[in-house]
DNA sequence: CCCCCCTTTCAATAATTTCTGAAACACCTA
DNA sequence: TAGGTGTTTCAGAAATTATTGAAAGGGGGG
């Protein structure tokens, strides 16, 4: 599943088992249930800790950090979509802008053309997807399932949504 | 850019080659302009027409193959959209279905519930991609538009800088 | 302040992925 | 069928990415 978002093995491991579980574990459940490297279960969990979508709890008593899953699936692909948005769309946005203003004398008309038409794609993208990942997100999930029932309109655009 | 959709350095490199110019290549002209070897370049070019991002064209009195690069954006992303559908989510569903029919027994109620959950999840976009990617592609990219202006709910934060 | 418990870092190593180049293949034409 | 063109395959080499384990770091409590 993990290639669905780009992350590697072991952090969807990791993942995955704090998913299924649903309980709190500490680095060391992590390392004795998936027999992994003390190392590799730190980054493994920080990683998923910058993805946003497991979190650090404390047990009080305990000095250890416990960690635990987002347990609910929209908010999970939400916080991966803010992610990738950032890591990845937002660069390529502003790369295509430079790309575009660069190319402002030699390359031909037709080439400067394709490179709006991509830039506007990304900016589509972001848009949407600021839009499913921000504060409204919630009415996004609405907005899809109800998306996900119209019929696909032949005839371009139907009533919104 | 190959990050955003997950494919290899030099495979993305011919792409935006083929993309870029928007002529017609073959094998000889990608390995020459990229300096990568003739195996090499071979299974980039097939790696793209599997994708269905580029295609062979002909060229009269020529034996050689030529190829050339979907131009325009939005068919090239439904065809991406429909290939990472077909390689990723379809098989996804059908694991988690399984997962969900062999775990009737023993495991918790709870876990249950968030597979199926998830299961939904991905059976949404499966449906949402479908409708972007099949012939009625092109509804959706004016329906994309219309989300994309229609103010959600409420106003959260703007776009970027 | 020092010890103890846990966490993080990082150079070395292992695993995986990608690339090469030459040989095998396929197919046309004469 | 031989000869010429062009394409594909694939085992080994190279490059990249992930993992380990030991050492350094960071606080809190005694």
């Amino acid at each position: 599943m993990g290639a669905v978002w780009g992350i590697s093995r072991t952090v969807a491991e990791v993942h995955a088992l704090l998913f299924i579980t649903g309980e709190s574990l500490c680095t060391d459940d992590v390392m004795k249930r998936l027999a992994i490297s003390r190392g590799n279960a730190s980054m493994s969990l920080r990683n998923l800790l910058e993805w946003g979508i497991i979190s650090r709890v404390h047990k009080r008593g305990d000095r250890k950090d416990y960690y635990q899953a987002e347990q609910d699936v929209w908010a999970m692909f939400r916080a991966i979509v803010r992610e990738r948005l950032k890591r990845e769309v937002d660069p390529l946005l502003t790369d295509l802008d430079d790309l575009i203003a660069t190319s402002d004398k030699q390359p031909s008309e037709d080439l400067r053309e394709r490179l709006t038409a991509l830039r506007e794609f990304f900016e589509l993208v972001s848009t949407l997807g600021h839009r499913f990942a921000g504060p409204t997100g919630h009415g996004l999930e609405a907005a899809a399932k109800l998306l996900s029932r119209t019929p696909a309109s032949q005839d371009g655009k139907r009533g919104r949504p």
